[in-house]
RNA sequence: AGGGGUGUCGCCAAGCGGUAAGGCACCAGACUUUGACUCUGGCAUUUCGUAGGUUCAAAUCCUGCCACCCCUGCCA
């Protein structure tokens, strides 16, 4: 069951007491990436944490795609990322594109000129560099700063016309170049790029920078609160600076928070990148990625993610959240939800020598033994079935419940058996088991006279249905101490393990994103890629906790 | 000449001067036709990075130190 409740966070606090004191009357949020790659889980946790918290107070929010920089954006993004939010369960009050806003941006540029708080510089991006000073020194003052507002405004004018080329000249607004944050020191708000914008074609050749258009979109919006990654933090003075002098009339707030860390998994775009191009994984959504379609195809659902995002909470300490946790809500959210099916993964042969040759039976099994409103199915059993390997031992150790010669076990949903005989290999190792079983243990017969200590799962020999299994591990194995460079060496080489066993006849025409716990084994789900009408393909979303420790 | 942040249980995280919520993980036991689930109990009382100070009372206020993160793109 999905819990809708989110604690008290910073945010929260801020906006009740926003509410309060009649600071705003309704609050708004948005949700605002730029549509240059795909929305992982730590967007996730910035989805929710708008949306719901909009949602809370009977506010709104807004998708709005923050596509500032043509040469980086694509539209394939951008259906990519309206999918993904639907598909996480929200609804946008508007969608809007950054560059809807371009026009009332070169608007507000113009009033800076005429304000004298912006100028045209024509210092290359190396010398505006040097001049920026660093963290210890104050910048220089650029040479062209004290142009006129008339030659500002005609110069310009001209950037806008296309009359120079990318790099010539920049927009910088008029602030402080000995201010010791760095992004005070005359920031660049818009430079000069002939490129082709996946939304206003080659209308403009000039591009606001993020610094001045983010503000800006947000005020257009009236959004009340704004809020973005802790790295945003010593931009705040310049987002206020904007509002103010660009004459904003909405005074949105930006609010920091920090980014989403989970163990052994990586966030950035640039890692995933390099994980799909260094064909580590077969995609933007493998399985084992943590992107939002990655996550869909593994067989999370957008109720486990939600809950998920409201469990880890929402505050400014870097944080990196235990991957644990991820995995505590998908098994939750499909503990009454998910049928219970058997499959054996890595099959073993038992033989029923005394049951008849040629002979089969139906029997019936609940669908969920947590939840009687799923109902019934029939499952075959005869002579030959499968179990596996795990669940048999010539020589068990002490504790061990399953079968092994002499000791008798419960099939799930059918007979006990008791292990008689094994057939062995050359090398022997056991390859077929011969069992007999007792006729009147059969499953709801409300036989008690003998106990059994385990109950393993099989499936029926003859009727069983081939198919995959791809059972998987975290991408990275350490969590990275060193830098970036490395990161590579440190992905798992064993992350993925494919497995070819047997599923019970009912899962013949299990559908792709169809999911089910495997008696004992985990939730997994039909894989959407390689699954096929004769075989079906299962990804382990996660397994079954277990407390069984070996020995 | 630096600036901006953060430090509460193994991992997240509430707490906003009145005497340390919750979740995950873990441990023990009960139950069990999943070694699952569920249930019960245990998991910060010389304790909230640390050293002082203020106060009847401090994780909360003040001061100093320490550690870690972010900032020198014509990316966002």
């Amino acid at each position: 069951m999905e819990n809708k409740q989110t604690q008290s966070n910073f945010i929260k606090n801020i906006v009740v007491e926003d509410l309060k004191t009649e600071k705003h009357k309704e609050i708004i949020t948005r949700f605002p990436p730029e549509p240059n790659g795909y929305l992982h889980i730590g967007h996730a946790k910035s989805i929710v944490l708008n949306f719901e918290l909009a949602d809370e107070f009977k506010g709104k929010t807004n998708l709005r795609f923050d596509d500032t920089n043509p040469v980086k954006e694509d539209t394939e993004y951008v259906e990519s990322i309206e999918a993904d939010v639907k598909w996480l369960g929200f609804d946008w009050e508007g969608l809007y594109f950054a560059s809807d806003y371009f026009d009332e941006m070169y608007d507000r540029a113009v009033l800076l000129i005429k304000k004298g708080k912006a100028y045209v510089c024509d210092l290359t991006a190396e010398q505006i560099r040097a001049y920026r000073g660093n963290l210890k020194e104050p910048g220089k003052e650029s040479p062209y700063r004290n142009r006129s507002v008339e030659e500002n405004h005609e110069l310009f004018e001209r950037m806008r016309k296309g009359e120079f080329e990318d790099g010539k000249k920049v927009l910088r607004a008029k602030i402080d170049m000995a201010s010791p944050n760095i992004n005070m020191r005359d920031p660049i708000i818009y430079r000069i790029a002939h490129a082709t914008h996946h939304n206003t074609g080659d209308r403009w050749c000039i591009y606001p920078m993020y610094d001045y258009a983010h503000p800006i979109e947000d005020a257009i919006e009236s959004i009340t609160h704004s809020i973005c990654t802790l790295e945003f933090e010593d931009h705040r003075p310049l987002y206020d600076w904007v509002i103010e002098e660009c004459e904003m009339k909405a005074k949105p707030q930006q609010i920091e928070f920090a980014r989403l860390n989970i163990t052994n998994t990586v966030m950035s775009k640039r890692k995933l990148k390099a994980l799909v191009d260094e064909r580590f994984v077969d995609g933007w959504d493998d399985p084992r990625m943590p992107t939002i379609a990655g996550l869909r195809r593994r067989g999370f659902t957008p109720e486990a993610i939600r809950s998920f995002c409201r469990e880890i909470g929402v505050s400014k300490s870097n944080s990196t959240v235990d991957a644990q946790m991820l995995e505590h809500f998908i098994r939750e959210d499909l503990l009454m939800k998910a049928p219970r099916t058997m499959a054996v993964l890595r099959p073993l042969k038992v033989v029923i020598t005394n049951y008849p040759e040629g002979q089969s039976e139906l029997l019936e099994i609940e669908n969920n033994g947590d939840n009687p409103e799923m109902g019934y199915r029939q499952l075959s059993f005869s002579r030959e079935i499968y179990i596996e390997q795990d669940d048999f031992m010539e020589e068990p150790p002490k504790k061990y419940f399953r079968l092994f010669p002499g000791n008798e076990v419960r099939l799930k949903g059918a007979y006990f058996i008791k292990c008689n005989d094994i057939v062995k290999d050359k090398d022997g190792n056991a390859i077929e088991v011969h069992c007999t079983y007792d006729p009147q243990t059969k499953s709801g017969s409300g036989f008690t006279e003998r106990k059994v200590k385990g109950t393993i799962h099989w499936v029926d020999a003859v009727s069983a249905v081939p198919a995959e299994f791809r059972l998987f591990e975290p991408l990275i194995l350490d969590d990275q101490t060193e830098e970036d460079k490395s990161f590579l060496e440190q992905v798992n080489p064993n992350s993925l393990e494919i497995l070819q066993g047997y599923v019970e006849s009912n899962l013949k025409t299990a559908k792709p994103q169809e999911k089910y716990q495997f008696f004992r084994h985990g939730y997994f789900n039909v894989d959407t890629k390689y699954s096929t009408e004769e075989k079906p393909v299962f990804n382990r979303i996660v397994s079954l906790k277990s407390s069984y420790k070996a020995e």
